[in-house]
Order: C-alpha cells, then sequence, then structure tokens
DNA sequence: GACGATGATTTTTA
DNA sequence: TAAAAATCATCGTC
C-alpha cells in the first residue's frame, strides 16, 4: 500500500490536486486493483500535460507555411515568371510540377483526416479515464475541459507539424524545378573584370579571405557560393593554361631542334665527303650553327673518344678562321691551309695532330 | 551544329 | 573541411 500511496502522491503533485480529498477516497476505497488500474491511466494523462507544456513553447503556426500550401488550391509553376519564351521546353517539367503538388496534397489530407479520427477517438477515451477516476476523486467539469484541451491542442501541433511538412515538400519540389528549368547566365563584363582584377593582383596566392569573399560577392552582385566557384574554376583553369602553354613551348622548341637536324644532316653530307677527302674547306662544315661532342660524333663519324674527350654541352657557334692557338688541319683545296679552333670546336684539349690526321686518313 | 568558354556540381585529396 | 580535380551542362560564337 505504501508504494501505491507514493505513486498517488506524485501523480497528484503534478496535477495539483488537493491531497488530503484524495487521499481520504482512496483510503476508503476497497477496490484496490481498480485503484491501480486508474492510476496507470493517469499516467497516461499526465504525459499530455506535459506535452501540453512543451506545446507552448513551440512556434506559431507561420503564416508563411499557409501562402505556400496556397499552392494546394492554385499551383503556380515556379519558372514562368523567370522566362517565358520556352513554355514547350518546360511542359514536362510543369506537369512534374504539378502532379508533385497533387501528391503531396493528397498525402497530406490523408494523414489529417486520420489525425482527426484519432482525436476523436482521443477525446472518448479520455472522457472514460476521467469517469473512472470518480470512484476515487472528485472530477468536475474543469478536469473534462482541462483534459479535452490538453487533448485538442496536442493534435493540433500535429497538424500544425503536417502542414509545416507538406510546405517544405513543396518548396523542396519548387527548389528542384527552378534547378532543372533555369538557364545558367554567364557572368557580366563588370563582375568578371572585378573577379579577374582581383585574382590577377593576388595571383601569388589568389585565396580571397571569407571576408572578401563577401565583399566580392556584394561587389559583384553574386552569392559566395559563385564567388567560391569561380575562385575554384579560375585557380585550377589558369593553371592547366600555364601548364599548355609550356608544353606548346617544348614543341616550338622540339621543332627547332628537328630543323637543326636537318640542317646537321646536309652538314654530315657534306662534312662526310670531306672527311673521307681531308678537304675541310668543305663550306658546309664552315657554317655549321651549333658544336656539340654529338655533333663531331656526326660530322667526323668514328672518331676516336680521346679526340671528343672533355666536351660538354653546346657552345656557341664559332668563326674557324685561324687564331692564336690554332693548328693547320689540311689544305682547302685551294693551296691555302685550313686551321680550325679546336677549343670553340667542342675539344677541352689540343688533340694530337698526327692521331687526327691520322684519323682524317 | 561544332566547339571552346564558362558556371555549377560531384568526387578526390590533403 | 576547403581546395583541387574531374565532370557535367549550358552559353556564345563562328
Amino acid at each position: 500500500m505504501d508504494d501505491l500511496m507514493k505513486q498517488l502522491h506524485a501523480v497528484l503533485a503534478v496535477d495539483k490536486i488537493d491531497h488530503n480529498t484524495v487521499v481520504k477516497s482512496v483510503e476508503r476505497n476497497p477496490y484496490r486493483r481498480l485503484l491501480q488500474e486508474v492510476l496507470l491511466e493517469r499516467k497516461d494523462i499526465i504525459r499530455s500535460r506535459m506535452n501540453l507544456v512543451a506545446l507552448y513553447e513551440t512556434e506559431e503556426p507561420s503564416s508563411e507555411i499557409e501562402e505556400i500550401l496556397a499552392q494546394f488550391e492554385n499551383p503556380t509553376f515556379p519558372l514562368e515568371e523567370i522566362n517565358t519564351e520556352k513554355e514547350v521546353e518546360w511542359q514536362p517539367l510543369e506537369r512534374k510540377y504539378l502532379d508533385g503538388v497533387s501528391k503531396i496534397k493528397e498525402e497530406t489530407t490523408m494523414k489529417q483526416t486520420q489525425l482527426e479520427k484519432d482525436l476523436a477517438k482521443s477525446l472518448a477515451h479520455s472522457e472514460e479515464v476521467l469517469k473512472k477516476h470518480r470512484d476515487f476523486r472528485p472530477v468536475d467539469d474543469r478536469d473534462f475541459s482541462n483534459v479535452k484541451q490538453s487533448i485538442t491542442k496536442h493534435f493540433e501541433q500535429a497538424k500544425t507539424n503536417l502542414r509545416g511538412d507538406a510546405a517544405t515538400k513543396i518548396l523542396v519540389l519548387r527548389r528542384e524545378i527552378e534547378q532543372q528549368g533555369r538557364k545558367r547566365r554567364n557572368f557580366d563584363k563588370n563582375t568578371t573584370d572585378t573577379l579577374q582584377n582581383w585574382f590577377h593582383d593576388h595571383r601569388t596566392n589568389p585565396y580571397p579571405s571569407d571576408q572578401e569573399k563577401a565583399e566580392l560577392a556584394k561587389q559583384c552582385n553574386i552569392k559566395i557560393s559563385q564567388v567560391n566557384n569561380w575562385f575554384g574554376n579560375q585557380r585550377i583553369r589558369s593553371k592547366q593554361q600555364a601548364i599548355r602553354m609550356e608544353e606548346e613551348e617544348q614543341k616550338r622548341l622540339a621543332a627547332l631542334a628537328a630543323e637543326e637536324s636537318e640542317a646537321m644532316q646536309t652538314a654530315l653530307a657534306a662534312a662526310s665527303t670531306v672527311a673521307t677527302s681531308s678537304n675541310l674547306a668543305a663550306a658546309s662544315l664552315m657554317t655549321l650553327p651549333l658544336v656539340n661532342p654529338t655533333m663531331h660524333a656526326m660530322v667526323l663519324p668514328g672518331m676516336p673518344q680521346n679526340l671528343l674527350a672533355g666536351t660538354a654541352g653546346f657552345l656557341p657557334q664559332t668563326n674557324y678562321f685561324p687564331t692564336a692557338g690554332q693548328m693547320a688541319l689540311a689544305d682547302n683545296g685551294n693551296g691555302q691551309p685550313f686551321y680550325t679552333d679546336f677549343e670553340n670546336f667542342g675539344l677541352a684539349t689540343q688533340p694530337d695532330s698526327e692521331q687526327f690526321n691520322n684519323y682524317l686518313g
């Protein structure tokens, strides 16, 4: 009994009911089992009451929701006001929107009907419960109206939530349609100029801070997300462009090298004749554009490695006229000696003239 | 209509 | 989680 009494006190404390009256009534009540059952049902009512308290803390249903739900009666296609030229193109989208709205409406109506049924059931049930209370405590009209109010409020809130959900669904649908139907617009010149200028002025570190992004967005009359998109695209694309230009430069150099190679082939043909005939006065040898070890090998095939030793990299074009430290190689065919500058020719050390002459045959 | 430019979105990376 | 990278979709021009 003690336990039961404790529970009862707890229940009564929540309800702010006059303890003494009820306790006396309970003490006289011989039907403990009934009492227990009633207590269990009281708990439900307490819960409802708690919900009611929570209810007062929730927001009022907004008029915005009702405005959106006006779509149920009079659906307006979200794209019409933006552009009326593409009506035909948008017909499937319009169909989709109207179907979507009517589906949401149908669902909402169904749920709302169910809520109303449940409300009626709950009210009837609560009345039954209160009537049972009369077995152990005084119950007056105020109790009935309180419980009814509590339950009604509870369902009203559920209904409000339902309408809120429906409004959210409509907004999501409209947004989806707008996304699909909207044609992307390029930014106007002012906007691109502003963004380009910022990018160029900060090209060493083209990362605007959040504040700078906000300023740019305001200045350009675009969203911050668009500023982010633009800079993201711009950074990656300017990088790609730089890579492309670098590749083109490489191609250009390769083409140049190929040209030189071709010139070298011509020189090689002539030099080969020179080498075999020992006639180094051949004009082609004198007009070689560049001199390097590879070229030596090409111009003078089979030339001993020790004669090529120590040569590295390209040397500037030289003139092959006699200067100090040069040696006469052979007759130029006109009875004059032909000189060459071994240093500039790409040879680090003066070759052994006898060996060289032997090579030339 | 082909095609590069461009804005947006999605996926990957650090 | 911001930025990079890849990808998508449209725009704009010829």
